[in-house]
DNA sequence: CAACCCTTAATTGCATACAATTATAAATCT
DNA sequence: AGATTTATAATTGTATGCAATTAAGGGTTG
């Protein structure tokens, strides 16, 4: 008896909004579009075949999501990806994920927490086996599906909400690339002393633990200086 | 030599979309639309003159933004504002706006400090003198601007953005109906120590009296059970 | 009498046509 | 020749008409 899960809160490709909402937010992740680049509502209608009504809405969409960049009579651009806005998100993840890591120790229950150590067990398991690129791209969506469940445990729907749009824009392409095998063994021990923290019923400990992963891992971030020229790579964490 | 200032980030009146999109938050705001009433995109057409298309767009937009809430096949409705929006609210608004305050106090220059000096002092006058509605409106708009511009100070601009939707769709009626003296001065205290934290340069001093600040607000709203029949009251802070 | 099906009304979702605005580039004037 | 102006093309913004989907009410049948 799984309960269906849906890691992503995106649209359901029912209507034809949201297809073209998901088919476009893919072209970006795939660098299909690249930053900059405008995205003409004609041709992604003519392309997916439907009217430019649909293409509209999904672009406003994308534009309120931080995918996109609305420039007034002249149309949505792919937002680009400066170290500003990577120093932002991760000063923003900062201040929210270690305490709603405390707060998920409050309302964790036994469910979620075995979903976060199959997670874990996933990753070190992978990060075990050869690392090549399909390999990276299923840490890369692993290890998000494990931040989210996280946060979601704290019990608070807007700061599921907040964050996942904050960290969501910021992965333009899922992968591995630049990545230490030092630090993602240190990444997947921070994942399993978390859950062992909240296992402890120390709030505090999670908490840390959780403040070290990513100052980690912005310090991973800042050694690679601007070396990707067209996107941002993923950021492991 | 004064600088145009845009405290509102709302899309200038000037398109069709964006006039039906202050139209309709204005009516939320002044509690035409109830909470939970579904906005026909027909009527709002024919009220203001506009095509359905304008009204469509605006009302996407405005279910991004967290004002309405979107069923599909079924409309927009005005969304519903309950205790537990509430504390996630400040739940949020304690992990960040401290820790804002701190990042503000190395970037603070003379400019936006004389800003904020000011911005206080009007509020400090308005709560000297009578309480009418009017003031009441006044205050609560001078509230958040200053909150707003201390945000912006800390330089992430992201972050700025973030706050700037966690808190606007928590106000839904914009007056300080259910106050208090004693509140209201505290809050004015808290303001201006505040500043005088910055002018010390103690970032951790600043911290501490903005977290105070929303404690002391969080426990004034505890103290208002669900007294509103109709729609949330102005939350001073 | 209750449960089910079908019809109907209302609303959103989509497609197409047209208007408004702006960037581009050629042509003209100084 | 350089700058300015003006026409043209491309793109977004808006209006209208139709299709698809859903909810509700009346009718039928067991």
């Amino acid at each position: 008896m799984d309960k269906i899960k849906r890691s992503n809160n995106a649209p359901v490709a029912q209507t034809a909004t949201a297809q073209v909402h998901a088919a476009i937010k893919q072209r970006i992740l795939d660098g299909d579009y690249q930053p900059h680049q405008y995205i003409r509502e004609a041709s992604v209608a003519c392309e997916l075949a439907v009217s430019r009504t649909p293409v509209r809405e999904a672009l406003r969409e994308l534009v309120s999501e931080g995918w996109l960049e609305a420039i007034p009579h002249h149309g949505a651009r792919v937002a680009a990806w400066t170290e500003k806005d990577a120093h932002e998100v991760f000063e923003i993840r900062l201040m929210l994920e270690p305490i709603a890591v405390r707060l998920a120790c409050r309302h964790m229950d036994n469910g979620r927490l075995a979903y976060l150590k199959t997670l874990a067990t996933q990753m070190e398991t992978l990060t075990e086996s050869s690392i090549d690129p399909e390999a990276c791209n299923e840490l890369a969506a692993l290890n998000h599906e494990f931040h989210r469940e996280l946060i979601s445990a704290s019990g608070n729907q807007r700061l599921t909400a907040l964050l996942d749009g904050v960290v969501r824009t910021s992965v333009i392409r899922r992968n591995f690339a630049n990545y230490d095998a030092t630090h993602l063994r240190r990444s997947m021990h921070h994942h399993r002393e978390i859950l062992q923290a909240i296992e402890a019923d120390s709030p505090e400990w999670a908490e840390s633990v959780m403040r070290s992963h990513l100052l980690a891992a912005r310090d991973l971030h800042a050694s690679f200086p601007e070396s990707m020229p067209e996107a941002s790579r993923e950021i492991p964490n």
